[in-house]
DNA sequence: GCACTCATATAGATAATCTATATGAGCAAA
DNA sequence: TTTGCTCATATAGATTATCTATATGAGTGC
């Protein structure tokens, strides 16, 4: 994170970014910026997403094949393209949900041991 | 992590390694393997950092004016090299601690998020 | 002398994320 | 109509942490 930005605004962990996502879309399919902003919201602006993250992201899930993608039009009339969440995306949320979960309670272990 | 090993060994997320290795450092020195065997025993042997990992991590963390070496004799009475925190070591487990709870506030949050 | 464990070390590969920049479409106003 | 602004997607390049695999040496027991 650059100095002069709000500290309030975290770097992600490296790992955390997919199961984001996944959890974003979880809801309804979003656009990419529509992904963006809605990370924002359920982290009570804790991440912001670059762009540069964003996107390559995308599309490296949809090539795993747990994100399907369509072109639509935005709430702005613009051109967008619509990410939703397939089965196996479904599962992957399920599988990174539950791995994020073994980590926390490690980590929260370690920081209470004296 | 290889599809053979048991699943209750977790890769790391990319930025916790640091946060381990000073927390596990805080209470006395200890060496290199000291300091994995400590990791495991605090997070209740979720993570098993291995010496390819932990030593760059070691030296980087040294680099940075976290940690003071000295080499010394183990319990096994061979050379090893112990680690402690320095003063700029104590202030950035402080710093990292409180990044990793705003940051595990934050996936909790998304988590639940409907 | 030999095998085994403890302990440290490093090279090379992998891969996720960040910074910076580019492109284009729609819209509004001058 | 052309200028500027916002929305939206995209990619190149750099950075850097971690993992895999391998190497080296010292002590211990047989």
């Amino acid at each position: 994170m650059s100095a002069h930005e709000d500290d309030s605004k975290a770097d992600l962990l490296q790992g955390t970014l997919d199961l984001l996502v996944l959890k974003a879309l979880s809801a309804q399919p979003l656009h990419g910026l529509g992904v963006s902003n809605r990370i924002s919201q359920i982290t009570k602006g804790t991440f912001d997403v670059k762009p540069g993250s964003l996107f390559p992201a995308l599309h490296r899930m949809a090539e795993a094949g747990w994100l399907k993608a369509e072109w639509g039009e935005s709430e702005n009339k613009r051109r967008a393209k619509y990410y939703s969440l397939t089965k196996a995306g479904r599962r992957q949320l399920e599988t990174e949900t539950e791995d994020w979960q073994r980590i926390s309670m490690a980590m929260t272990s370690a920081l209470r041991a004296t």
